[in-house]
DNA sequence: TATGAATGAGCCTTCATTCAT
DNA sequence: CATGAATGAAGGCTCATTCAT
């Protein structure tokens, strides 16, 4: 069973074993499929025995929520903490740290996006699902801000082209991430004067 | 097994029974997901017994590029007949068919998103991604045609706020297919003069 | 369902098919297996539509021992029509038109030999029992009466060697059933003086 | 799945264990037929879980695989072994052998003949059928050297009547494997003077 | 913690058989 | 007589999970 240590010291170790595991099981699940996956070939992949894995996530469900979780919780914290007062500025910050996030999270989108009538419809889903919703009014409220001609579509297609990314993005490719989201804002935002768009990292 | 029939009269019912069941297919799984639905369960779902689904399908898989095809020849079918000497027109032309396709097809594309890393490895799966590249190499190419000042970026954004179409549009929603394309092509498209601007059907 | 014709000279057509049949369902099993071949598969290995088959034989295993029936019957038949007075001379008699029809019906004795497991305990099958308790009664005693040291063994042996000829005789090859025969007889006979020994044919 | 331990120890247990399962299998084909046992009942039958089974054997034609070879190979390897230098002593000493492997085989010389058809056509029979024509060759080599009249046909019927043995002998019946034996080689013999036979262990 | 043998439910598929045409 | 679509039971096999070591 899973059982997490009590000592801080072997705790944190747990959980860094932990967070390795589920990034590897999103590599794997990215790549065979997850439901193709079998618990032993994983194990396998993993470098562990077939049981072992059971010491750090109760199920293989469990596991993929634990890889959405691991996607959603780091891109809601990032957002929170946007603080440009220009919603144009904060609007091409925020695409910004999405493309990146999802580019950095290539395996667990796609599996988020294979998954997706799983994480719809799931019992135990309610926190992914909540996590989405929480991240799509953000956006939808933030492109009316920032005075796009038609928020509710542009906010559709950012979801579908941001979203996309993981599937074509190559990291040896010849843009960055950063031209990308650029180029993604330049569609659904006005021409926007230079002197307010931010410089990039 | 699966014997098309040979007399004519018999195998065109043959071929539509077939279809049928195909896109009630595509139904079932887009709901359900291709794995999570057992056979018996699918053959209940369709009105049929376990094992007369063999009649018409080969196999599972078999049953899965059968949806892809269903989806992907139309759509190939469709965008070859179009004969607008603008590109700029005929791009506005493609992606309003091509949305109207999603649209219609809703389930077909669901499950084609669900099931990506089955077309993109599987060994039977050549023809479904043979037909996916023909369709990429011709929307980049009209895109660049049309004077999109990044075509290869419009490409994918196009590709992705389209298909991820097929997640969000409900058929009472307020905008029609239509609408919804044309709020694609505005948003890659440097502004046309209203002249140009095909009227719609 | 398999319903005889009851106008003569309809039903003569009828068994004759039937037995045609039968003998086609044997060289299938024999090449094939009986478990291994699907009644569909067996029904196009004989130019038939899958349920016309079931005009002539009421199910497969009924099929089976249709085949065992044509195997034993003829075979007993001739055997009873033996009438040399002379024990050894008898015997050999016996063993050519043994041999004669083992080699005649090859594919009756490979599917006969596969399926001794059903032939032995099922509950259909004890005509077929019954038949082959007499033919190796009738053989053991006619071993005694030769004067045969050690009949019982005799009796074995030549079952074996007789029945396994289905497995190496080809048409083709260099001798003839009955020099086959002799040879066997010659094993277990003691040394006849010429002047016994039948001509043959 | 079939995975053999690494570790010597439980190696040696996995393989005894793999052993026992091989010759159980043996006993229940021989008296309910191969294919007329099914999976389930067969795990039962040898005290296991239904999936169990598989950590042994990676599947149903591959323990009859396993079957086979339980029979061939200690056969060929005390045929090896044989090293009287008279033809017609080594000859005795060979089937002798034989037979006795064969009523101490009993369950697997049953199921070998019952499958012939696969054995003879199986694609991934070869190794099967290659000890088999080793078998066949070392026989009818040996027959020429120990002066038998007609060694070709002496072998067909030595072949038929020793594999005929698992058919009817009985342990508890009223002659020893030896016995057995020594009648067959005396039907394919010519007389021998007492003085060369050899006495039996 | 780590392991892997054991399990039985469940999967896809095949099959013998029937019956409307 | 002939056909082949339809059926549901049963088959072989895989799998997520457990537990003794």
């Amino acid at each position: 069973m899973a059982t997490r240590p009590t000592r801080p010291a072997q705790r944190a170790r747990y959980d860094a074993r932990r967070d390795d595991l589920v990034r590897g099981a999103a590599r794997v699940f990215a790549e065979r499929g997850y439901d193709q996956t079998s618990i032993p070939e994983l194990a396998e992949a993993l470098g562990l025995g077939t049981g072992s894995l059971y010491h750090y996530v109760p199920g293989k469900e469990q596991l993929l929520i634990a890889i959405c979780d691991q996607l959603m919780e780091p891109l809601l914290a990032r957002v929170a903490e946007l603080d440009q007062p220009d919603p144009a500025a904060r609007l091409r910050a925020l695409v910004r740290l999405w493309v990146a996030h999802v580019v950095e999270h290539r395996d667990h989108m796609l599996v988020f996006q294979q998954e997706r009538h799983v994480i719809e419809h799931g019992a135990q889903w309610k926190s992914v699902r909540t996590s989405r919703k929480r991240f799509d009014r953000l956006l939808e409220d933030l492109l009316g801000e920032a005075g796009v001609a038609d928020p509710q579509l542009a906010h559709w297609a950012l979801l579908g082209m941001v979203n996309h990314t993981a599937q074509w993005f190559r990291p040896r490719g010849s843009r960055t991430p950063q031209e990308i989201a650029d180029g993604y804002v330049d569609l659904v935002l006005p021409p926007t004067p230079p002197s307010v768009r931010p410089a990039g990292p």
